[in-house]
DNA sequence: ATGTGTGTTGAT
DNA sequence: TCAACACACATG
């Protein structure tokens, strides 16, 4: 919903029920015509949803159609596109990638500071396009990795088990010395920026490992000993026919979850303690781009 | 003093 | 799951 509190109160009012009756007519103490919705004491109106047995209160609101619209935003947080809205609209993609990418808790935070609206379009607007289409990109799981303390400490590197980076990362000439350093850009699906790493292989520890910009990585995105990272790709989607090209630049992911997560994906509503996930997802060898973001 | 949001219960 | 209702508790 690209549409603002204000354009959707107008479609409606333009739509259907506007001879009906107006919702301003009737006091506070009858029931809301809004899924979620619930007439407050001092006639204001409260939205709600439930998360399995337990009410997640939204907040309270001036506006009827507010609250309503508060109880969308969450329906399509908690729920998704499948969730019974009071406003149906067409799915906009962008706004759920923007719901998608925080975790539950924040965007009950924003619904009940009444600041939803302006962070959506604030977010829209500035790297907007960019990392919220990338984090729609579908994409398949290649490898995990739970992270040592090592990978997040002073030694600057993550180590890639080495049967994933021979099997999913580019090949590296590991007997010549005088090859180019092998460089992954990732781009940072949540902030917008880029990311770079270096990929190579340490004939010391006969191990694979991304060096140069990941303990900047780590210590920006919070990452700790024990987190997963989880690697995946692009699901194919053989754009061109023509280009064989797209196949050396396939996008590649990555995620790191926080240890103690007891869900996969499904984060149920957590007030504070949210499984924080560090994604980050690029492509190849050359330089190209990858990416990462932040989810709950 | 006022308004919020939880406790709780009964319906769907 | 969901809303109606009462009121304990925040908030200023």
């Amino acid at each position: 919903m690209s549409t603002s509190t204000q354009e959707v109160e107008q479609d409606w009012m333009a739509g259907d029920e506007a001879a009906a009756e107006s919702p301003r007519a009737r006091s506070s103490s009858s029931s809301s015509r809004y899924k979620g919705v619930v007439p407050q004491p001092n006639g204001r109106w409260g939205a709600q949803i439930y998360e399995r047995d337990a009410r997640v209160w939204l907040g309270t609101f001036a506006d009827e159609a507010a609250a309503a619209r508060a109880y969308d935003v969450a329906a399509l947080r908690f729920r998704g596109r499948s969730g019974a809205v009071n406003f149906p609209g067409p799915a906009d993609a962008a706004e759920m990638a923007f719901l998608a990418a925080r975790p539950k808790a924040e965007v009950v935070d924003m619904l009940r500071k009444h600041t939803y609206d302006d962070e959506l379009r604030q977010a829209l607007r500035s790297g907007g396009a960019g990392d919220r289409a990338l984090a729609l990109v579908p994409r398949v799981s290649l490898f995990e990795k739970a992270v040592t303390p090592s990978d997040v400490g002073r030694l600057n590197r993550l180590v890639v088990p080495k049967l994933h980076a021979e099997k999913h990362f580019p090949p590296l000439d590991e007997g010549a010395d005088a090859a180019p350093p092998v460089l992954l850009a990732f781009e940072d699906v949540g902030g917008g920026k880029v990311w770079r790493f270096r990929y190579s292989f340490w004939s010391s520890s006969q191990s694979y490992v991304l060096t140069r910009g990941w303990s900047r990585f780590v210590r920006e995105k919070g990452i700790t000993a024990g987190d997963t990272v989880a690697f995946s790709q692009a699901a194919v989607s053989s754009t061109s026919g023509t280009d064989g090209e797209m196949d050396a630049k396939r996008r590649m992911f990555i995620e790191c979850r926080k240890r103690k997560r007891k869900d996969d994906g499904g984060d149920d509503f957590c007030p504070d303690g949210g499984a924080r996930v560090v994604r980050l997802f690029g492509a190849n060898i050359a330089g190209s781009a990858i990416g990462a973001s932040c989810m709950c």
